[in-house]
DNA sequence: TCTCGATTTGACCGTTCGGTAAAACAAACG
DNA sequence: CGTTTGTTTTACCGAACGGTCAAATCGAGA
């Protein structure tokens, strides 16, 4: 992890080939379905020669998972609290789904490690990843109480935020199925910004 | 699958026992990495006692996706073109979030045959599924043109309840780390309730 | 009680799994 | 050129996989 070695070129190569053939396999078929020779054959390599790269399927996977925990909560973490309110929640979710389009292997793969009870990443969803949570939830309800955006549940709401754009990837073989040849993200993104501005806009003159 | 054999009793509880710890396995690990040892313990028999049930590990599997998708699919049959539009739509919403919170393992099944590309079940995603699908939106769409609910993309409509409710279940394990020791149903409920009574009910008189 | 079908078991089979060992090969460098 | 380091391959291992088979056991009815 932390070795300072400057890697050659083939090496930066082939662990690359590894780590993107990994990403197909277990994002469609989860750690246990996948197979070395799945993965090795995804990188145009021999078993063994992976093997010289990676110790192990753990290793691989593990590796995947650490380097997209990184780059996953990124967009929440740019949530600014002294930003405009619904602006900023709004950008939130088009970023989230942006990754969904841009990434869907990575949230698969994000989903299937759930599914399976968070073996690897347990710790850091009660630990970090709760911590961050509680800290922008936090944020949110602070402008509920200034009137800012109208008052729901803060963590329900960056859980729905969550379900609807990560749907638009995970489950990505439905929603084509369903719309035929419409490209799904499109109107995705018109929908959950009027979705979210809905709810979140302050009632002006309450009618009723 | 229409024999007519009675079925003794010994035959009913050990055909369910093995459906219900094959829901176990498949929800958790996905087809390819559940295992029959693992389903076979879950139901409390020997391996070659099991397949004297099923003849082999797909045809558990194929039981259970095709008893899933029956019941899967009825909360939206049951949306009533001829009730009250924000009533049937919430409804339907609060119908399917109970599915989650009631049978989390079957949804969490078909969460896993997605990901893994719909390999069983594709040809009913895009044949009575989408049929459905498309009936729905067009009685969705009937209901914003003729302004008794705000307009919007149907289809996404139909989707973000998928999407909201089905994340209670998959990502159960995710929801109940960052929220803790709070039960998660009954706060989906409420922000449910207000997020789609929000994008639904037709503005009256259009503020700005 | 005996019998016959339903059920269960133990032993086993061929394949695939994750992983190893050592030798062969390639490439950089003096 | 030779040597040394980095890379790849061939051959292989034990365990776990899905599945088979025949024998043993059970259980309900005559």
């Amino acid at each position: 992890m932390n070795e300072a070695q400057p890697l050659t070129r083939i090496q930066a190569r082939n662990r690359a080939a590894i780590l993107s053939g990994g990403l197909d396999a277990f994002s469609s078929a989860g750690f246990r379905g996948a197979t070395l020779d799945q993965i090795a054959e995804a990188a145009g390599l021999s078993k063994p020669n992976l093997l010289y790269y990676f110790p192990s399927k753990d290793a691989i996977y593990t590796a995947l998972l650490e380097g997209l925990l990184e780059t996953w909560l990124d967009p929440l973490h740019a949530l600014d609290a002294d930003g405009d309110p619904v602006a900023e929640i709004l950008a939130y979710a088009h970023r989230k789904l942006a990754m969904s389009r841009d990434f869907p292997r990575e949230s698969r793969l994000f989903a299937n490690e759930i599914l399976a009870g968070a073996p690897q990443i347990g710790a850091v969803l009660s630990g970090p990843l709760r911590s961050l949570v509680d800290e922008k939830a936090t944020v949110l309800r602070g402008w509920m109480e200034a009137g800012q955006i109208r008052a729901s549940d803060p963590h329900h709401l960056i859980f729905s935020i969550w379900a609807l754009t990560q749907h638009y990837a995970d489950f990505d073989v439905q929603v084509r199925a369903v719309l035929g040849e419409t490209d799904p993200f499109a109107g995705a993104d018109r929908f959950i910004d009027q979705l979210f501005r809905s709810v979140l806009e302050p009632v002006q003159d309450r009618p009723l």
